[in-house]
RNA sequence: GGCGACAUAGCCAAGUGGUAAGGCAGAGGUCUGCAAAACCUUUAUUCCCCGGUUCAAAUCCGGGUGUCGCCU
């Protein structure tokens, strides 16, 4: 069987940069697995890496929809499987460059996306109808059609509870447990890297890097994307990075703490991603804080590959 | 030098006699179509120090220390 080179890892443990070196090693094209990256014009605050590593290594799923467009990870799927399977095609290796967890799981498992459409006039009716009950009501809605489903859901998390019922109005007869239908996928084999740096020194690399972002020009970024028409109300928006510009922009916050929110979403964030990653109980861990640099690492890294492809 | 106010977790704080709210930061976790999203759990054996009053003190009293403000 075909295999995938995944690497995961926080922002800012230094991924682009590692995944560039192994897919070097093992004839590879990089897939990435970001859900800001994917987006064009946002170029800055999503990170993403620069001209000269662009030319180094052939990238897919990187600058390919319009940030007025909504995506999901069902549509995630569908094109990098597509693009995986065409690395394949070519006879080199796809390398998985992953911070979205979520998006990971769809590469990893054979995750079941029904076929249905998502009705927004029905998500919106219940969005409505939380504002008016609450978010109890909701739950309550959810109990009475799934009660399984119901229990496994906090009241609290309306975003999940919307989804479960929209996933009901869709036809599904009941909500199985994921956890049980989870199974790897038959289309190829995955060997898992995961990056990560001691604790601190990745929240110090966090900090720094939202300092750089902008000093290269953040703030731009963010007036002309609002200039095409964009606002915080679009997913696109929701990145961090450009949330917080926007909150500054129009007048809520000064720009200091717009920069200190978004250190901290990152820093928060990045935390999530660790906890994510974790899961993967076939992941192989390099701290990089351990290595004097990073040739080392990546010598290692390779080392371990080997034997494991 | 005099007068006054204040001192509670890493930070901001509530609490004025009955056994330390809350928020932020930190830590851990959940995750199937918005995921850089959304959500959950957790964090002071002790309230600047010493002594006193009281069954009981972060709370009242005395002294000390520190910070801030005003006056000279």
């Amino acid at each position: 069987m075909s295999e995938i080179i995944v690497v995961a890892g926080p922002t800012a443990v230094g991924k682009t940069a590692y995944a560039i070196e192994i897919a070097k090693a093992f004839n590879g094209e990089i897939v990435s697995c970001d859900s800001m990256q994917l987006y064009k014009y946002m170029d800055i605050g999503s990170a993403k890496p620069n001209p000269e590593e662009l030319s180094q290594v052939v990238h897919h799923m990187v600058d390919i929809i319009d940030p007025r467009e909504d995506f999901s990870v069902a549509a995630y799927e569908k094109l990098a499987r597509e693009a995986i399977r065409k690395i394949f095609s070519r006879g080199k290796t796809p390398v998985i460059s992953g911070g979205t967890g979520l998006y990971l799981n769809s590469l990893l498992y054979d995750m079941d996306f029904t076929d249905g459409n998502i009705s927004s006039d029905y998500r919106q009716e219940l969005e409505r109808l939380r504002e008016i009950k609450g978010n109890h009501h909701l739950h309550d809605l959810l109990s009475k059609k799934d009660s399984v489903a119901a229990a496994g859901i906090h009241p609290n998390n309306t975003k999940k509870i919307i989804r479960a019922l929209e996933r009901i109005h869709e036809g599904e007869v009941s909500l199985r447990p994921f956890a049980a239908v989870q199974s790897e996928t038959v289309e190829y084999r995955s060997v898992l890297i995961g990056l990560t740096r001691n604790r601190e020194e990745l929240y110090t690399r966090i900090n720094e890097r939202v300092d750089v972002l902008i000093s290269e020009g953040l703030i731009d970024e963010v007036k002309g994307l609002m200039e095409m028409g964009l606002d915080a109300s679009d997913i696109s928006m929701k990145g961090i990075g450009y949330k917080e510009i926007i909150e500054y922009l129009a007048g809520e916050t000064d720009i200091n703490t717009a920069i200190d929110n978004i250190k901290k979403n990152t820093r928060h964030y990045a935390k999530r991603q660790l906890t994510w990653f974790r899961r993967y109980d076939k992941i192989k861990w390099y701290n990089l804080s351990e290595y004097l640099n990073d040739k080392e690492a990546v010598k290692d890294i390779c080392q371990w590959l080997n034997k494991n492809l």
